[in-house]
DNA sequence: GGAAAAATTAGAAGATGTAATAATTTATAT
DNA sequence: ATATAAATTATTACATCTTCTAATTTTTCC
């Protein structure tokens, strides 16, 4: 597996689109061109780690178009927006919509690398997140329904005595789906299962 | 106590402050006017639930700068921009700065008055988070430090024999620490524990 | 210096949770 | 229909947590 972060370009301007690769070049990161949002989509991979730097206006899809396919993905790499001629409503409809940055062009060098360095920093923190987080859903996935229920009660803080008269079962029963739950969970203690629980959402 | 919300409107034009409090009025919601970001300051009270109208140019104080003095706030109400003459980097710079809008004069009414809605309801929810993080703050600091040693060892998952043989004190007096820290915190059970120590991001 | 708060310890009784083992009854799916 | 998984129960022994009562030592503050 590569792990290794791009910079994905997506602008219909041929210039643009060397000028960003040649940059991103000379401070050694790698650099991937697309000359629209669709054919950037296709090969779209959610594995592969970076950031996006995308211009607003172009044939077919737009960028905020496009920002906006991929917010509905789970993960995705920060977008830094780019454009030649935008305007305020548009800068505040990309960034409400969690673009990390909007810049005019034409755009200053050292900047547009900072906000890179940083967009792809974000993008590895929340891809490590993301990650953790897949494991405990898979976990999560793996229990059965009663143990699900039985996991819901415990997180509410509820003795196995109350959970059993609620669910009409025999305390042993009980025991026993808790001690399924933890060792599916791969929890040693009660509060790993609640921060595990707090990922899932499964609390408040 | 007063708990209805108020649009605090900070412009120094005048026409624009009676032209906003007009429209307000006319939808029944309560407003206060300023002519500078220094007369909303000084009379600044972070109890008081709404939202605000903030015009971005104004001699003195401007309106990215009472914005960044309210961020250094524990609460304050939902900021919403206004400019005659905004550009791209100054409306990027507000909403990722917090502001929940970031408008262009002249703007349309009835959007206005949907972005007051919007935020104003935003306020009230966060207003109540932030009362319950107070109340909770408030036991947490009437811990004394040995108990609040105790709550994190508790916390990280940490049994009782090991919480005593790390702080060099006998189970017994884990157990006093322990109990006084459940009572104080009005905790009746650990998960309830769980649940206050994160509102007060003991963990993670 | 002395009152008040905090930290410390112990012991005992009872509630609660855990682990290991074993067995029966229901679903569920091929 | 019949394996397989899920749900159910019980028992035993043990670990752990809770509560209560009572007392001593240490700090802290006026």
């Amino acid at each position: 597996m590569n792990n290794e972060p791009s910079v994905f370009i997506v602008d219909d301007e041929e210039p643009i689109r060397s000028a960003l690769a040649l940059l991103m070049e000379s401070v050694g990161l790698k650099s991937e061109s697309f000359s629209s949002a669709q054919e950037y989509l296709d090969q779209f991979d959610a594995t592969k780690p970076g950031c996006l730097i995308l211009d607003v206006r172009m044939p077919g899809l737009s960028g905020l178009d496009l920002q906006g396919r991929l917010g509905a993905e789970k993960i995705h790499p920060p977008i830094i927006i780019i454009t030649g001629h935008g305007d305020v409503p548009m800068a505040v409809r990309a960034v409400t919509a969690g673009a990390v940055d909007f810049i005019e062009k034409p755009f200053n060098n050292q900047s547009m690398l900072d906000n890179v360095h940083r967009a792809i920093e974000q993008d590895a923190k929340q891809r490590g997140e993301s990650s953790r987080l897949q494991d405990v859903e898979q976990r999560y996935d793996d229990l059965t329904p009663r143990e699900k229920e039985v996991l819901q009660c415990v997180i509410d803080g509820k003795r196995n005595k109350i959970i059993a008269s609620e669910m009409n079962i025999s305390q042993s029963t009980v025991e026993a789906h808790r001690s399924k739950v933890m060792e599916k969970m791969k929890a040693n203690t009660l509060s790993d299962l609640m921060r595990m629980s707090l990922l899932l959402k499964l609390i408040q």
